[in-house]
DNA sequence: TTGTAATATTGCAATATTACGATACAATGT
DNA sequence: ACATTGTATCGTAATATTGCAATATTACAA
């Protein structure tokens, strides 16, 4: 068979799965920091920042998006991206809760 | 083109995706819990927890190993994986230092 | 309304990941 | 030596991800 056999996992795993997608991809990563480092944000930026074209940057932040990562209030007919820090550390709690638990490891 | 435009992004980026990948699945997410739960650890063992086959599960260990987060020692025909300390600090650390920068973002 | 600029969607090609059966390999027991 | 048990590798199929060109959509300005 091939890649998808996800619903035999925890519900816990999944979770932490699917929060570690978001940033399994460098222009993901290299995405939210920018987004942070700015006051506000156009999409075009990005674009000239990261060095992909359009479609991908904006593919790769609606996946960030569907996440809950991003809140968006628009400006203009351009967007401004900006982190849902409240989101955000939903994922950082579960993370440090699994790397906690992880820690407890002893040989 | 398709995937692999790798070169283009940030070490650090590249850094934390590679971090992550280790965790976007549900199952090495299981493993490694299941790992640390254990004082020590078969590998059969982990193919009756999770409930994939051997091969695969063998596979996702290979994952896990690579980015240096097992020890094994070899304890008869079975092996012994442990999580390697060490190296998960160094991860959490880039991934707390990644979600610190992020937490600054303001709207 | 027509043009313009910014972002989103679609369609497709290339690549990567996931999964497992078959098989090979390694260590132990008899 | 031979069988048994546990793990790794190979080959292959199914699926997912990544990336971009072309196109559509949206919002604003004139």
């Amino acid at each position: 068979m091939g890649a998808s056999k996800l619903n035999i996992h925890s519900k816990n795993s999944n979770d932490i799965a699917i929060i570690a997608k978001v940033f399994a991809h460098p222009a993901r990563v290299s995405i939210l920091q920018y987004i942070s480092k700015q006051e506000s944000c156009i999409c075009n930026d990005i674009v000239d920042e990261i060095g992909l074209s359009q479609p991908t940057i904006s593919q790769h932040l609606q996946v960030i998006s569907k996440a809950g990562l991003l809140k968006g209030d628009f400006k203009g007919n351009s967007l401004c991206y900006c982190i849902n820090v409240e989101r955000f550390q939903e994922f950082q709690e579960l993370f440090n809760s699994f790397f906690i638990k992880l820690n407890q490891s002893n040989c």
